[in-house]
DNA sequence: CCCTGTCATACCCGGCGGGTATCACCGCGT
DNA sequence: ACGCGGTGATACCCGCCGGGTATGACAGGG
């Protein structure tokens, strides 16, 4: 009565995702009528109407925002639940493979700290293996919560860290990256307020949640094309110092004096309890210590 | 293949609780015979061993202990997700009932922050019913995450706060709480090594996670039966200050130098969305400014 | 040694989840 | 205005699987 099932969750996910019966029936490999059923029978059962059916497609209600959002998180839950599980299982049996850890990091992210802490870890006795999971930076939180990944270098105030138990390990400013020739590039610092509304140069816009916020820049899908947008001296952008690592001849960097800093945090599911984990992430305290403690 | 339904987990998780199928299978309401059937379907599809059957019982393998915890997360979820759901639909009708908060308060806790905050929310426009939900120090995090409650107080370093949002309100200090006439209750301040280990006067034992640490002193379960074996000249206990306000006269209270102090934060659920729990955490906010902002 | 308590196996049945066919309804184009 | 396409809902059927009962296998204990 008051359970539900992962399979009801993930038809009402589907549905409400695609706002459309037969679309998500065809997602889920199966008819669109049984959705259709599915879905009633779940509404009659919570006692509220989920779905606003208006003859030319659907809109969720309030109680289906809410449904969606919370049952996406119980569905990342019971997926976790499998994995976690059955990595526990194979590194159960004596003589088994070596414990493993999956470390999801930015893509574009800098390679001297991961570097640094993975070869500290690696000299610690009895390590575990880790496996690098280059991945987009919302994605991350995604892979924690349904255990694809066991931890994550995240960066605020990019990741929000939401939900997550986190160790800040470098704290770094920001630098404003402009065309090599460029007038603004001879100074020594900038402010935000310079690099935003210059001449014929505006800010690059990231996506944030998948969308991107309107403005007058170039929309940003990869640290390459950015890079290409730069030197051709469409655009300017700011970020990390150690990003500099990544610059070509025709960029030049000035640091920003008043742009917020970037923490690189380690982090992981809040309640793990896997002792390979204690062990990077005494390793990396023992790295950068004295930052703040997470909670 | 790689999904896992709510009444597998439900199954499992009793079995594991229980370490017994036929007692397990009692509280499901359900027969034995095909519990023990789910469970081998649910190892064979986890291609994993989770329990270990010795004729005479049953133990948990390692990967066991995993899906025990995870799948008990997981089923906490759609447990909340059921219940957000719910009341997101009665409140959806217009002209409905007001929209509600469940706020989890350890039922010992001082009233006089919480009339505080009660007082300052109600007073606010629109703001929501606030029910209060008196609990175990334990139980609020079970709470919140199942969605029986939106919102708690609760007390680092006694609550983890681990996997939560929260926002720090007040700090205070603490007092060892000793009979009226012992010698040490004339001193002005007591250090914790003072109170521990006073001869004849063990220091009071709390259960962390149900469970009591071995030491000389009693084993404390609720405030009245402390304070009663304080007063008999039984035992000693720390507590927070505004604790004092339940002292009887045959208590003295004598402020500690060295005790951690207990911070008191209103902690919800991460990813909440409630506007109306946004209104309590700003009202809260504005009340007890200039403490940390949680993560 | 049998009895008791444990989990596993064998077998049957009913309900329900899913498929196919069809309906009811609306918007749109001609 | 009317027919057509596309939407979700309804009707009906079927096979599978979750659950029950009866029983087995096996280990400990009196």
């Amino acid at each position: 009565m008051d359970t539900l099932e992962t399979r009801e969750l993930r038809y009402f996910v589907a549905v409400a995702e695609e706002l459309h019966f037969g679309r998500a029936a065809g997602r889920l490999g199966m008819a669109q009528p049984p959705l259709s059923r599915a879905i009633q029978q779940l509404e009659r059962r919570l006692g509220v109407r989920l779905l606003e059916r208006n003859r030319r497609g659907v809109r969720l209600t309030g109680a289906g925002e809410v449904l969606l959002r919370e049952g996406r998180a119980a569905l990342d839950a019971a997926a976790a639940a499998v994995r976690r599980t059955r990595r526990a299982g194979g590194a159960d049996s004596p003589g088994g493979p070596r414990a493993r850890l999956v470390l999801a990091v930015k893509a574009a992210a800098s390679h001297e700290l991961l570097r640094k802490l993975l070869d500290a870890y690696a000299a610690e006795p009895d390590s575990a293996e880790i496996e690098v999971l280059p991945c987009g930076i919302r994605e991350q939180e995604e892979l924690l919560r349904d255990g694809r990944a066991d931890v994550a270098l995240m960066y605020t105030p990019w990741n929000s860290l939401t939900g997550f138990d986190s160790e800040a390990l470098e704290a770094e400013g920001q630098v404003a990256v402009l065309p090599a020739g460029h007038p603004l590039a001879a100074r020594e610092s900038l402010s935000l307020a310079d690099v935003r509304d210059v001449p014929g140069l505006p800010l690059a816009r990231w996506p944030t949640r998948g969308t991107y916020a309107p403005g007058p820049g170039p929309e940003i899908h990869n640290q390459t094309q950015l890079a290409q947008l730069i030197a051709l001296g469409r655009t300017v952008a700011v970020v990390p110092d150690s990003a500099r690592s990544w610059l070509w001849a025709e960029h030049a960097a000035v640091p920003l004096t008043d742009a917020p800093s970037v923490v690189t945090h380690i982090v992981w599911p809040a309640h793990s309890r896997s002792l390979a984990l204690a062990g990077l992430v005494r390793t990396a305290a023992r790295l950068w210590p004295g930052q703040n403690a997470g909670q």
